[in-house]
DNA sequence: CTGAAAGCGCTAACAA
DNA sequence: TTGTTAGCGCTTTCAG
């Protein structure tokens, strides 16, 4: 429980002399600098940081809000965000909101209290709008102390903001299934109020239509992004006897639920159905057989939030990211099973 | 910016009665109290957590140290210790150290300057005299302002620790594919001077010897625990020529990476190849063939470690928890082969 | 180059 | 029940 002043005491110098050398913004004597630093390492003394974050501005300190960090969607965005911070000596708060927005809010006002430079919300937004002046007004509070939100995803409230296309993704994955001879494709959807989900849904709907196979309402089944949720997805679609070639999976946690829930019920992928996902998570290329995807440079998003989050500049800056389709193994052709 | 004293003068009290409120550990008139609570409520006021923490003795924040955010291994640990802090709603603080020792040091020593009440150590340590003795000496700094040192794996040092029986795990697991016919096993085992590691292969060449079975040394292929690894030591393996007809992955990752390094070389799981892990991440059950592994209860070890680190009790606490084998699709029998 | 002193925003005695 | 006041440990003018 060593304070400055012990520190000071023991290199028989004032406290203001330790602080200057501590922070070395200051001219302080060679040898005097060389006695104090022989007692902070001989008391172990690290200076109190909220005393120090009483009174300079910044505390280098970023929080991040996900909704669920073992999942490795938000796993690989948190390493990108922790690299930026590592590399800049920041100091990296993570909290899970267990896709609860009341849990977000209560987040950032709690991050607030603790000064954070930057609260990074990573993942989609529920689109509600109680939920979303909510977050302006945050955002608002944040800015007037210096602070930043950053969002990922979609550029719900003003802020600033690392996008993605997901429509766009969806439109591509859509399309290369239709180029596959595929007419009749099944959706399994995120949760509901999510704008990423909304965008994904809406891109498979488009990709469709543009192909002139209306889409049929009864082939978009509910599901909630995670595992489980992908395999009781697919085990409805299975057992409602509906019939289709190929699945579209919200994301790639979704496609791993369906294609367990496949291998179970015996299907052969992508021999009696094809599947394809969104996100292109690490596991994918490991998987029998290698999901056929959409990718989204998550490492990328984090690491941009992250500058975002650190870059003093203000003025709702958007950093646009494309995502692109990956190619695997998961998706045969029906044109060579007709011909 | 608003602080106690705009909040104060907002509801016509002193800075005290709104202290007294927001911590309601004192009497207050309900009629004030409301006055009080309406000024908050009007300036979006969130207390200044670090004048606060100058005063209060708990900041209700803990640290917790892994090798890599994006691990699964790693992630679900990490979840839960979440879980644990947002039921006694404490703040947690997430390092990354990327399996280096010297930056788990320097983070501990950050999180000591942040006043946190406990440090999750989670995963393996290096056994090397230096990191050892820094660790030690941080452990007791931490126990002398009434903090903890929290340690998950193996208990390298004096502090509290959530224990794991590595060597047991390993020994069941390659009884299991020795019981299964299997006399050359190899073993891709992880980082060196990791505790993790040297337990783990100390239960592979124990189990081998019980069998009457002699280690070949030449079967040990170095690894580093992520899955890029594994696959470089599979293909390595499989270049070698070496003869065998089993491999003992020193964690899951390795073995998703040999998984996927015998599928690209056209062998067969289990059929030209059986495969066992350590582990037990969520992704095991869903890989094709599903891995047999041992299971290490991840959330149970993340909630004991929070468990600890919350309790104020003091007194090096050791929790054990145990591991099992699962047993899934990864191993073939060649008994049956033999028959 | 170094020291003395003010004060960051809050809580906790101590008074009233 | 409420207000006044003394710090918590540090940084930072302002003197010297």
């Amino acid at each position: 429980v060593s304070t400055i002043r012990d520190v000071a005491r023991e290199a028989g110098v004032s406290n203001a002399t330790v602080s200057r050398v501590l922070n070395g913004n200051y001219p302080v004597a060679p040898e005097t600098r060389e006695r104090v630093l022989a007692a902070v390492k001989a008391l172990g003394y690290v200076a109190n940081a909220h005393a120090r974050a009483l009174i300079v501005r910044s505390t280098g300190t970023i929080g991040v809000i996900v909704h669920d960090i073992a999942d490795p969607y938000f796993a690989e965005i948190l390493r990108g965000v922790q690299q930026v911070c590592d590399e800049h000596k920041r100091l990296l708060v993570t909290c899970n909101s267990m896709r609860e927005p009341g849990r977000e809010i209560s987040y950032i006002e709690m991050l607030r209290s603790q000064k954070v430079d930057a609260v990074v919300l990573a993942g989609g937004y529920v689109e509600d709008d109680e939920f979303l002046l909510a977050l302006d007004e945050e955002a608002r509070r944040l800015r007037s102390v210096g602070a930043r939100l950053v969002l990922c995803g979609d550029r719900v409230v003003r802020a600033d903001a690392v996008t993605l296309d997901n429509a766009n993704g969806a439109n591509l994955i859509t399309l290369e299934l239709l180029r596959a001879g595929h007419t009749r494709i099944a959706h399994i959807s995120g949760p509901t109020h999510f704008s990423t989900t909304r965008h994904r849904q809406a891109g498979y709907t488009a990709a469709l239509e543009s192909y002139g196979v209306t889409p049929d309402p009864s082939l978009v089944i509910p599901g909630d992004f995670t595992r489980d949720g992908g395999y009781a997805a697919c085990v409805k679609l299975l057992e409602s006897g509906l019939d289709c070639t190929a699945i579209f999976a919200g994301n790639d946690q979704t496609a791993i639920g369906a294609l367990s829930a496949l291998r179970d019920a015996g299907a052969s992928v992508p021999a009696d159905m094809s599947l394809v996902g969104f996100g292109d998570i690490p596991i994918s290329r490991d998987l029998s057989p290698a999901l056929t995807t959409v990718r989204i440079p998550l490492g990328e998003i984090g690491r941009a939030a992250a500058k975002l989050a650190l870059s003093p500049e203000d003025g709702e800056r958007v950093v646009r990211l494309a995502t692109e389709v990956v190619i695997r193994d998961s998706v045969a052709s029906r044109r060579k099973v007709l011909a």
